[in-house]
DNA sequence: AGAGATACGCTACGACCTGTAGCGAAAGAG
DNA sequence: CTCTTTCGCTACAGGTCGTAGCGTATCTCT
């Protein structure tokens, strides 16, 4: 793809300046990601290219090439952001968090530049575990740090009992998580539909209670391992 | 990309010879699959290129530009076909069979080749309504499938009560199988962890009862819509 | 068997993208 | 006011996509 050795991927958002000579423009730095969102909407991840991107943000190529090593970083930061304002509201039930986070993660993947800019980033990341790494502190971690919040809120109202064991807590909440982000996506991603909240309504009763309509010999033993 | 427009999703695995002349060779069609899964498994969807195919299959290049009109429809025929295995094998209890499916789901995830062909066709899917009906058709409406053959076994076993109303089993089998799929869709593609067999009991167990240690009044009331 | 039709391999090609290099000019920091 | 760094520009090498044109091989049909 490239005719010189790829870098290890940059440790921020940018390269950092080091505060002697003349700074980067800020400007520059959002007119990059904006346009890097707006051509990936219109683009996709195949149609984008930095020489567009570079056009459209008023920038020249070389620009975008000091502050990013390439298309792979460039496209990480400008979605990453994208997920920092997803939070725990505590609307005063486990259940109603629930729907809440859910939604907001619905009504963030059902804007178009961030489906085809998540999907690419997962693509490129299942060969790069650089990359996937990235992903994985800029995307997948403060995400599950929201189930984590809502764990401990529904256990300070007395929702949910209190950890017995650090472990299982964890590997608890992985799946939790694991569960809740991957129907979502699952939904808007492969299959293209919208969440409704009927749809976030359903799912949220799934997760809170036994398969309906299910024998209470079938829902109760878990096996032994 | 291309200098020339794009032609739309083709209907068949390859354009339709008319059989009057030299008919296309069946051996080449085969090679040419087969190195396009070895291709995707070694260099993922961005490393893959049609010249290395070509080479690899033992085929010119413009071979593979008289069946396939581009890399995507290639590589859709290359990897649908690895879907067409999976079935609910019976094993006597809804949660036998739940563990069951998700096990050779997770398998077939497994394979470095099946990664990067699913996740850069859903990121193209995004872009490509065609190509994700057509993605929909070969790919997840067979799995959807399994999920009813399942609910149906357990309903004749009585670990189920039977369907009220049709349209709304529907659903629920849409709800239940976006969990399923997304669940392990996130974990192994998103994550890029393994589902390890203690990962599937537990996401079975989770998707059979309510959350562990949850309170019964928080779990019990679906409040009204 | 012969004629016709089609697929095949090969080479060459134009258009495009990536990422780098080198330059003079601009703009802040100290 | 000087020094450092960024900026935009142009040019470039290496690489991919998908097409065109040619002579040859191979199959079908008469």
């Amino acid at each position: 793809m490239a005719p010189t050795t790829r870098q290890p991927v940059s440790p921020g958002p940018a390269a950092p300046p080091r505060g002697k000579g003349r700074p980067r423009s800020a400007t520059a730095d959002r007119a990059i990601l904006d346009a890097t969102r707006a051509a990936l909407a219109e683009l996709g991840w195949g149609g984008l290219t930095m020489g567009h991107v570079a056009t459209r943000a008023g920038v020249a190529k070389t620009t975008l090439y000091r502050r990013w090593p390439s298309k792979n970083e460039l496209v990480v930061d400008a979605v990453a952001s994208l997920f920092d304002d997803l939070e725990i509201a505590d609307l005063g039930s486990l259940r109603a968090d629930i729907e809440s986070v859910v939604a907001q993660f619905a009504d963030l993947l059902s804007r178009p530049e961030t489906q085809a800019a998540l999907l690419a980033l997962f693509a490129e990341g299942s060969r790069d575990p650089l990359l996937r790494r990235r992903i994985r502190e800029r995307i997948v971690d403060p995400q599950k740090h929201l189930v984590q919040q809502g764990r401990a809120l529904a256990q300070e109202r007395g929702e949910l009992s209190l950890d017995q064991d650090e472990a299982t807590a964890c590997e608890e909440i992985d799946i939790i998580f694991d569960t809740i982000a991957g129907a979502v996506e699952h939904r808007m991603l492969v299959i293209g539909e919208p969440a409704t909240p009927q749809w976030i309504h359903r799912f949220t009763t799934l997760l809170l209670s036994p398969l309906p309509g299910l024998t209470a010999a079938a829902a109760e033993p878990p096996p032994a391992e």
